[in-house]
DNA sequence: AATAAATTTTAGATTTGTCTAAATTATATT
DNA sequence: AATATAATTTAGACAAATCTAAAATTTATT
């Protein structure tokens, strides 16, 4: 069956909010959606007559299991086209999220297979946030703040928590990128900020909030 | 301005229409987009507000300055992405309409720029069709008919008429594909049919049909 | 437990793009 | 030139996706 690019959106939607929380608010969805209330409790109607949601009235959505499979299809090729923009057209991280929003309602399985297959079947996006398979699989890579890892530890950087201008920015600054690996040196109390060793740098100290927004995975022994 | 998918399509329609008549009547546009003559007039009148058309009732439409130069920006996306699903992501020439035909309502400029670096700005599409480049202009090159050459004259296949699964199955038989060098050797009045050398196999007899459907240019010495 | 506040749904309207059927205008035929 | 035929437009309706305002339900507060 072929779905239109609004159900799509809102398919996507109950997808994040559900990582949240079980059962998604009207609310929230109108939030997330940019729409009004009303506007979400006629959509969600639909989506229960197509049999993608589970909807009761007053309680919330959640989607079934042919809602997570569209839901994992269509963030598949969101993060697929996100890749091919940054990797193959040299687009700036922060500039892909609105053109992938559109690309993602391109309907042809064998165009994401061939681009897939193109791009080499990368697994994570320029954020870091996995990208599904054709079955829908998603690859799994720790993702821990690095506000609240240990010191001395060595930290190689798997994602970001936004994926803004600003952010790029500020991790250009730093000389960071996913794959770069850090080490906390040492906190300061005072307002939250951390020191730490980017690659073979000198320590530099970054703010709480970069600190929390930088997801991270533990370098065993290597 | 932003247009609507569907407005584009009007346009694009409206754009090829032009080539045969100056007027286009709202049978022609209701045939070419698949739909009733009375939405074709709707629409039409909308497209006249927007300033994209002269309209006069009864007589026909035809593409303004506007108009021209927003048509050639669709079929500039829609071409490049035809080059690109053909050369890159190794479709078929004839598996490439459809999705094209999607991706050329995606709209951002910067995608379709860096695509066409990265594509190497290439100037004619799979098809042989001209691609236009970022100011509309369309590069030029013969497109006689393969069928009303001058014998023991060495020609080149530029184009197609058709891009259809049968023609391309056709051309593989043949081995003939855009580029390939060819002569009419003669022809039979019988059926119309012709016998040509093909590059440097022995000489084959293609159909009256096929000879009208290749479309060559002369190759002047070399 | 009663009531206030917040959330969600319903009812009715709007826009876009389409449709059918009827009316109008242009073109072709005798 | 009159009339038949074909093409086009108008009028009125419909589905999708949205909106606002009012009603219903749930949750929080006293």
């Amino acid at each position: 069956m072929q779905y239109t690019i609004a159900e799509e959106n809102y398919i996507k939607s109950v997808y994040h909010l559900q990582q949240q929380s079980a059962l998604v608010a009207t609310n929230h969805l109108a939030e997330a959606l940019q729409t009004q209330p009303a506007s979400v409790t006629d959509m969600v109607k639909k989506l229960t007559g197509k049999k993608l949601v589970h909807y009761e009235r007053y309680k919330g959505v959640r989607l079934n299991a042919a809602g997570k499979r569209l839901a994992l299809q269509i963030i598949r090729k969101h993060r697929l086209w996100e890749y091919f923009l940054v990797n193959t057209l040299e687009f700036g991280w922060d500039e892909v999220h609105e053109v992938a929003e559109q690309l993602e309602h391109v309907s042809s399985s064998k165009l994401i297979e061939q681009l897939d297959r193109f791009l080499g079947y990368p697994r994570f996006d320029p954020h870091g946030d996995p990208i599904p398979d054709k079955q829908g699989k998603l690859a799994y890579r720790q993702r821990l703040p690095l506000l609240e890892q240990p010191h001395q530890q060595w930290l190689e950087i798997t994602a970001v928590g936004d994926e803004s201008p600003a952010l790029l920015e500020m991790l250009g600054h730093h000389h960071i990128q996913l794959g770069t690996r850090v080490c906390v040196l040492r906190s300061f109390s005072f307002d939250g900020s951390i020191e730490i060793s980017v690659a073979d740098q000198k320590p530099v100290t970054i703010s709480n909030q970069l600190a929390k927004t930088l997801l991270v995975k533990l370098i065993e022994h290597e």
